[in-house]
RNA sequence: GGUGCCUUAGCUCAGUUGGUAGAGCAAUGGACUGAAAAUCCAUGUGUCCCUGGUUCGAUUCCUGGAGGCACCA
């Protein structure tokens, strides 16, 4: 039989957890989780991570893997998460990812181009010259270093200008010289299964979850990695509006409202990220998994 | 019961010396190649409380009504 991936994408708080579980154990399959925040062991409560328990109903990969401390990429997510698969692999034909972010999706299903690593340096000193000269500045480096990917990306994203010139400055070659966009060949065919719901439905998952995640006590855990708030790590929805809380910049009342709407506007990204991909199947959220095991399984038919 | 103020976008409100209206927030659409729960771009959605009157024309002025707030009884 051939291999296979099941992807299973959707926006935050539909349940994918849920579903991931269920297949899992129709397939007796492991999962791999590529969630950005769920990797970091110290946050569970606010990345809604699967619980201990639902950890034991299934052998789970890269979650709470790392520590908030830790440097990590999407580069090397590609790597590991595709070795990781191919070891499942030796002993069942399915595996099952489970992810809510996008980016890390697609490094596994579609691939990544190839990069240098490049010197953590050259990005704090491109930091720095944002916050003393401005984007402009930035701008105008690109322009002369890598005209290709000034006339192709968004200027005024510092995030973007910045990568692509520590690209050019860490291997002196133009960033637009490492995009090879040719098709990465897997081992593996991948399935995706999209949850959807109307967008109210999804509205209210979210704002109840919050509620729940303050009462299963979020609070604690923010203060616990308050002193790191600065970490990449916790540049993350549910710990960056209560650390406004603990500095007194907001109130409780109002922390948590923002968590919800910043929740609100993540699922929407994930949304307009996961549309468009075309491969996707869609489903309810509330739709019996025996019906999506049956569309997995007359694909598997399908291909193999 | 009396007096005064208010009623405009989902919310808080601005405004039109009479020519059917605009801010903030919320919301919506989009982008995305190692920061991605990050970061960035774009977009105004409206019986201007109701009813008559004046007027070429009323959300705006006037009459009456409804609702809200405050003070006085």
């Amino acid at each position: 039989m051939d291999k296979y991936l099941i992807s299973i994408v959707g926006p935050t708080g539909i349940g994918k957890t849920n579903i991931s579980l269920k297949l899992a154990s129709y397939f007796n399959s492991e999962i791999i989780s590529a969630d950005s925040r769920q990797f970091y062991k110290e946050i569970p409560i606010g990345t809604a991570a699967p619980t201990s328990l639902e950890l034991k109903l299934a052998k789970h990969h890269f979650v709470h893997h790392k520590s908030i401390n830790d440097h990590y990429s999407v580069g090397e997510f590609e790597k590991e998460a595709n070795a990781q698969i191919n070891q499942c692999h030796l002993l069942n034909p399915i595996v099952i990812m489970v992810g809510g972010s996008g980016l890390y999706v697609d490094a596994v299903v579609k691939g990544l181009d190839e990069f240098p690593e490049i010197n953590p340096e050259i990005r704090s000193q491109l930091n720095n010259e944002l916050t003393t000269y401005g984007i402009e500045k930035l701008q105008e480096e690109l322009k002369k270093l890598d005209p290709l990917t000034y006339e192709n990306i968004s200027l005024k994203n510092p995030h973007r200008v910045i990568r692509a010139l520590e690209i050019c400055k860490g291997t002196n070659r133009p960033y637009s010289s490492f995009l090879k966009k040719k098709k990465t060949k897997r081992n593996f065919n991948t399935i995706s299964i999209g949850l959807k719901a109307e967008r109210s439905l999804i509205y209210n998952r979210i704002n109840c979850r919050v509620d729940q995640m303050i009462k299963n006590g979020l609070l604690e855990e923010a203060k616990s990695v308050f002193e790191h708030r600065t970490l990449n790590a916790l540049n993350t929805v549910g710990y960056k509006e209560l650390f406004n809380y603990f500095k007194g910049e907001y109130t409780l009342e109002f922390a948590i409202s923002e968590i919800k709407k910043n929740s609100r506007r993540f699922a929407k990204r994930q949304l307009t990220w996961f549309q468009k991909d075309k491969n996707t199947q869609w489903f309810e959220y509330n739709t019996d998994p025996k019906s999506i095991i049956n569309y997995l399984n007359s694909q598997l038919n399908k291909t193999s």
